[in-house]
DNA sequence: ATGGTGGTCATACCA
């Protein structure tokens, strides 16, 4: 089971560019963010040509998640208990067994700020969420753009972002609490170091000069993450003419 | 300290 997270900023303009990555690294599933499409013209007919099937919950320019799987997605949720919302940033389904929640979590703005406010009440609604999801199935995946860098290894220079948005006290802790509803970062069971990084701002030539965060994240439960075999970031999407300011993250599972 | 790039939509807003 080879499972992946993609902010792709805009589907209508990275189409092209996931289906060239599909058909690559023929993924069993592939979660998107930020489509920036509403359903009605939500591209399923090519990425069903592809050989794959997908499910979507999109909106007019911000937001929008899909899921691209191989096998049927079932059960499909796109708004959770407490949390009455036209942001379309949640999409769980269950494929080939496996409970697979999909989130664009809020980016948050700055912390003070109303969005900030929203950030962390989102999230404490979204771990509500998952703790049921994980009495409700044996098997959970959670991914997507967490928009927080879980430690300081996940940053470039973790001084300047020291308490900046991504990168603070108060979500690391939201985070955390998510963690310790029984998920492991995939990435980090398998590596240790710092320097690996998902998103990079497109201003300043951040990508070159290597200056990104790890915020695009594979939760697995804690059962199934005994199963993962490889995880890694992909970073030949960000080197595409018009790419995502994110890249795929990948985790592989013995499944 | 400020603004820089990009997507959407056609002007600011969001990231």
């Amino acid at each position: 089971m080879k499972i992946a997270s993609w902010n792709v900023n805009s589907l209508k303009v990275r189409l092209p560019q996931v289906l060239d990555w599909l058909e690559h690294e023929q993924p069993d599933v592939l979660a998107l963010q930020e489509t920036k499409i509403t359903d009605e013209v939500f591209p399923a007919k090519a990425i069903e040509e592809a050989g794959y099937q997908v499910v979507f919950s999109g909106q007019k320019t911000y937001n929008g998640v899909a899921m691209i799987a191989k096998q049927t997605p079932d059960d499909v949720v796109t708004d959770i208990e407490g949390l009455d919302d036209p942001q379309r940033r949640i999409l769980a389904a269950t494929i080939d067994d496996i409970r697979v929640v999909n989130l664009y979590v809020v980016n948050g703005q700055a912390p003070g700020t109303e969005k900030f406010a929203y950030k962390l009440n989102w999230l404490q609604k979204v771990t509500d969420f998952l703790d049921q999801q994980l009495n409700d199935y044996q098997n959970v995946i959670v991914l997507g753009d967490f928009n927080i860098a879980p430690d300081d290894r996940d940053v470039h220079d973790p001084e300047k972002w020291h308490e900046k948005i991504l990168c603070t006290t108060e979500e690391r802790s939201a985070l955390n609490r998510i963690l310790d509803l029984g998920f492991q970062d995939s990435f980090r069971l398998l590596h240790d170091q710092g320097g690996y990084f998902s998103w990079w701002d497109y201003r300043m030539n951040k990508f070159s000069r290597g200056m990104g965060l790890r915020i695009d994240l594979i939760l697995a439960s804690d059962e199934l993450s005994e199963t993962l075999s490889a995880a890694y970031i992909d970073l030949e999407p960000r080197k595409n003419e018009r790419p995502s300011d994110h890249t795929p993250v990948v985790a592989e599972f013995d499944w």
